[in-house]
DNA sequence: AAGTTCTCCAACCGCACGACG
DNA sequence: TCGTCGTGCGGTTGGAGAACT
């Protein structure tokens, strides 16, 4: 039995919202607020609309103090640093940006933001299509050329034309330890207060939480990673999709982890935690988001190949490490 | 000038979650 | 404990206007 629909469709109206509907909605909530039931507020006003659009309209345009268009740069690269660090998570996103609806970041980002970052790797992305294709015509990891198959403990460092080039890392030191953090409420909310710190409230967290645990299929796959990295040949080079990532939430101007001073290197130490430490809890904490978006495991059969999903775009990344790094180095 | 394609964005849809009885 | 309801979210769609041929 499915549930029931939240108005009667028949007699609700849809589309494009008329001046008068605007200022009926407008009128009537800033006067009465909500009432805390958008669905009985339509009727309650006399519109024939759907409490969900009221909300929507409400939300995304009558509200005041609501901008539009005219994203700064400043914005841009907070969004470019959220996007790379939590993925689509609009409504967080727009939490960071007084005044945008998650609506129109997500417009924004894929209307504008995206051809924007991208507009300058074409050529690289055309390149990079004639490998995906000699990639795929490759019918086994062992007839792909060194240069792009890596294994997980060795140099990944390896440079191919076809691939990006992309922020390198050491070697990720987990692979070689027993995975144990994926049912860690307090990792996930220690990243996410690290991500501008604006991330305390429980229901932030454990939204992102389950979303990023829902993308991870880690528990017995990584063990397998494990064994397939130690078996070289099978693990394809996508080890330093993460690193990028990570590296360009630490380089980007908006500093969502703080860099600093005295620290090893370029890292901040709180990166430093997650990454060196020999405790593979600590190593993990607030990592596992990427991998789980960027990277397949497949295990099936007896080996396992780690591969990148189509998901993940390589130029895509790999542009936004650069748009970051050329901002940071202003 | 007309037809076609592209871009942008408001709005819709369906799902997941929490609150509540 | 279970079912229902309202809310919030992210993905997708449709149409208006712009750009291109």
């Amino acid at each position: 039995m499915g549930r029931a629909p939240c108005c009667d469709k028949a007699n609700v109206k849809k589309g494009p919202w008329a001046p008068e509907e605007d200022a009926t909605l407008k009128a009537y909530i800033e006067e009465h607020g909500t009432g805390g039931n958008w669905i009985a507020l339509p009727q309650k006003i006399g519109l024939k609309r759907c409490g969900k659009s009221c909300r929507l309209r409400w939300l995304n345009y009558l509200r005041p103090n609501i901008k539009h268009g005219g994203f700064s740069e400043e914005e841009d690269r907070i969004i470019c640093s959220l996007y790379v660090s939590i993925g689509s998570r609009w409504s967080i996103i727009a939490a960071q940006l007084p005044g945008r609806t998650d609506n129109d970041i997500k417009n924004y980002w894929n209307t504008r933001l995206k051809k924007k970052i991208l507009g300058k790797q074409r050529k690289d992305l055309i390149y990079r299509r004639k490998g995906d294709l000699f990639m795929k015509k490759a019918r086994s990891p062992s007839e792909i050329p060194s240069s792009i198959v890596v294994s997980g403990n060795e140099n990944i460092n390896s440079q191919d034309p076809y691939l990006p080039e992309l922020p390198v890392m050491p070697p990720m030191p987990y692979l070689n330890q027993e995975p144990c953090f994926v049912s860690d409420h307090t990792s996930v909310r220690k990243l996410l207060i690290k991500l501008g710190g604006r991330f305390s409230s429980d229901d932030n967290v454990n939204q992102v939480q389950s979303n990023m645990v829902s993308h991870f299929p880690i528990d017995n796959n990584l063990n397998d990673l494990q064994a397939s990295s130690q078996n070289d040949q099978n693990f394809i080079a996508c080890s330093s999709t993460p690193v990028s990532s990570s590296s360009m939430l630490l380089n980007s101007h908006y500093n969502i982890l703080p860099i600093q001073e005295g620290q090893n290197g370029t890292f901040p130490s709180a990166f430093e935690e997650m990454y060196y430490s020999t405790n593979p809890q600590k190593q993990l904490d607030g990592l596992e988001f990427l991998y789980g978006d960027m990277c397949e495991v497949n295990t099936s059969g007896s080996s396992s190949v780690v591969t990148c999903g189509d998901s993940i775009d390589w130029g895509e990344m790999s542009s936004l490490s650069n748009v970051m790094n050329s901002t940071n180095h202003r």
